[in-house]
DNA sequence: CCCCCCCC
């Protein structure tokens, strides 16, 4: 149906840089554009639309990457109509003083329409610096061009070669050098010809390497020391902040020249107006921010002091937290932001490094959340400097996800790292929740092995894990065996442990309502009951004896290690016996780590427990509960 | 254009 209302006007109020609306369009051309990129797979392919408002046309309008396809699947097409959600003007051209608007939202309204209205085509040129009058804006340069001959090495590119990946393909006047003095500079109160704009201000989160002409008004929130370097070019220097506004944030860099002349300008903490600098993807790999970009501050960048009490809006960072239990799932050598209590601290120790031989000192955390705990490492100073003796909420922004024995965080040294932040409500959930009850629940430890049980595993029997010599390597292997439990030493299954979180090492009872830790050389009033259970596994092809800890005896006996140690304070041998019987009377899959142990002269294959999957075991794991609950009350 | 951040 034609009678769709187009906003009329918008195309212009857009290209005159008021591009908030969110104005009805027809698309009446589609054109695909040839990248000439290196790239052959067409992941890098675009469109450009010819726009209509009823009245006007534009016909340089790039459609973002992420909605081609909206095209390729024929939803958008010829005549479409569609809402421009996010719209942005780039000059692409000022030599020429061409324009396009970069189309970075927008919905099909209607798929199938008719041509609306007879509309003119607006000039491709800068509209926004030439008072909307549309004339050509080689009639009417500016000072700073009118100076400058024509830069060598930007010759203007066709307009159909110019969005691309990366920004090597896309010079514009920025990226260039002035010849006007040094106007790279603007001290504080500014002067000259090239200050900044703070009239438009954009947010950092719709900053993008398509954009020029922006200003920032940002916070340093991260700031790196000065690093040295060296590669095929030559030696160099770089250090790196990060920036936050009330939208987002972004790292940005800046080597030799600008390395000097803006590390001793920004300070941590302070707000700055920015403009000028290079964007281009972000590598995830080290970027800890969650911008798509990030930035480099270069011969142009103009960076500028906000006066006392003008940066009062501006946030002092921003944290994109995860749960600490989604740590499992993300990828080791990545980095994120965790916010936690501090259960226990430990001392400080020493390390030395393999590869430089050098000795680190470090000191290890348990942070908790509602549902897991991890452990947390700190390096150096932060380490020395830390004091988590009150259990205090702390936020970690950029620290490092790794992989040993299960997932652990790791500091380094440009995590940031917050003690009670204010900017967040989770530091008060937080602080409820762990006074209230979390600082005596026993949550399951993503640092404790967690992972072995989730890696996949081949599914043999016990007479092929024997033969193929399985844990005699110098790692440990993981294989999965359908079996029964056969025997249990159910009298040795939980062992009275030590209070301390970090620590796990069983106590001495000494009878006297005391329990000593010959590990912390410490005794305690009080223990913690933990399950290390001895079972005998069998299938059709032999028997196994296995080493069952926490969680998988959890799962194995359908109760927890202090429920099972309350029946055995109780001296319940019929419960106890119950519970076992039950245990053992169906398969399972048993997931297993097996690794060879030297005892005496004899190596032995150890085989431990790390997974145990029923065919429908949480509706098992219920029943066994509620039946061993209807036996007795259990006591805490 | 860097990208090291340590050990069990």
């Amino acid at each position: 149906m034609a009678n769709q209302r187009l906003t009329t006007g918008s195309l212009l109020r857009y290209l005159r840089g008021n591009t908030t609306e969110k104005a009805t369009l027809q698309v009446v051309g589609i054109k695909t554009i040839d990248s000439k990129t290196d790239d052959p797979s067409g992941a890098s392919k675009r469109y450009r639309l010819m726009l209509s408002d009823g009245k006007a046309t534009f016909s340089s309008c790039m459609l973002g990457t992420q909605m081609n396809k909206l095209i390729e699947t024929n939803s958008l097409k010829e005549n479409s109509i569609v809402r421009i959600d996010r719209v942005m003007v780039n000059s692409i051209d000022k030599q020429n003083g061409r324009v396009m608007l970069m189309l970075y939202e927008l919905e099909v309204l209607q798929s199938d329409c008719e041509r609306i209205g007879d509309p003119v085509a607006l000039p491709l040129t800068d509209i926004i610096n030439n008072n909307g009058n549309g004339t050509n804006r080689l009639e009417t340069v500016n000072n700073n061009q009118a100076q400058a001959p024509p830069p060598a090495a930007a010759a203007p590119p066709p307009a159909t070669n110019v969005i691309r990946q990366g920004s090597k393909a896309l010079p514009t006047l920025d990226n260039q050098k002035k010849p006007n003095g040094d106007n790279r500079f603007a001290a504080k109160g500014g002067g000259g010809n090239n200050t900044i704009d703070k009239e438009r201000i954009i947010n950092i989160d719709t900053l993008n390497p398509y954009m020029n002409k922006w200003t920032i008004k940002a916070r340093v929130s991260n700031k790196g020391q000065i690093r040295n370097y060296e590669n095929a070019r030559g030696p160099g220097k770089l250090f790196s902040c990060d920036l936050v506004d009330q939208s987002g944030e972004i790292r940005a860099t800046a080597f030799n020249a600008e390395c000097d002349k803006f590390h001793s300008m920004l300070e941590m903490g302070e707000v700055y107006y920015i403009a000028k600098a290079s964007l281009k993807a972000a590598n995830r790999q080290f970027n800890t921010t969650n911008n798509d970009y990030e930035m480099t501050f270069n011969h142009d960048t103009i960076i500028e002091a906000c006066d006392a009490g003008e940066g009062e809006n501006i946030p002092q960072v921003q944290f994109n937290f995860i749960p600490i239990s989604e740590v499992a799932n993300r990828t080791a050598n990545t980095t994120c932001d965790v916010i936690g209590v501090v259960k226990s601290t430990s001392d400080m120790q020493t390390i030395v490094s393999k590869a430089s031989q050098k000795e680190f000192t470090k000191r290890e955390l348990l942070l908790v959340d509602e549902k897991a705990s991890i452990s947390v490492t700190l390096w150096g100073q932060q380490a020395e400097e830390f004091d988590g003796s009150s259990h205090p909420v702390i936020a970690f922004k950029g620290i490092k996800i790794g992989d040993f024995n299960g997932r652990t965080l790791s500091c380094f040294n440009n995590t940031l790292i917050r003690h009670d932040p204010t900017e967040t409500q989770r530091t008060v959930e937080l602080r409820v929740w762990y006074d209230n009850e979390g600082k005596s629940m026993d949550l399951p430890d993503l640092s404790k092995g967690a992972d072995a049980g989730n890696r996949p595993t081949a599914v043999k029997t016990l007479a092929q894990i024997i033969a193929e010599g399985l844990g005699l390597g110098d790692k440990p292997d993981y294989v999965s065996v359908k079996a029964m439990s056969t025997l249990m030493k159910k009298d040795q299954a939980v062992y009275m442990m030590c209070p301390e979180e970090r620590c796990g090492k069983k106590v001495v009872d000494e009878n006297n309502g005391s329990y000593r830790c010959e590990k912390c050389n410490k005794t305690y009033n009080n223990f913690k009951w933990a399950y290390m259970v001895s079972a005998e596994i069998s299938d059709t092809t032999g028997a196994q004896w296995i080493t069952v800890f926490r969680n998988e005896a959890e799962a194995l006996l359908g109760l927890t290690a202090e429920e099972f140690g309350a029946h055995k304070l109780n001296q319940s041998e019929s419960i106890i016996e119950e519970i076992v019987r039950k245990a053992m009377n169906h398969e399972r899959i048993f997931k297993l780590r097996a690794k060879a142990e030297q005892y005496n002269d004899e190596r032995k294959i150890k085989f431990t427990c790390v997974g145990i999957s029923d065919i429908d075991w949480s509706s098992h794991g219920r029943r066994l509960l509620d039946e061993i609950k209807q036996m007795e009350p259990v006591q805490n």
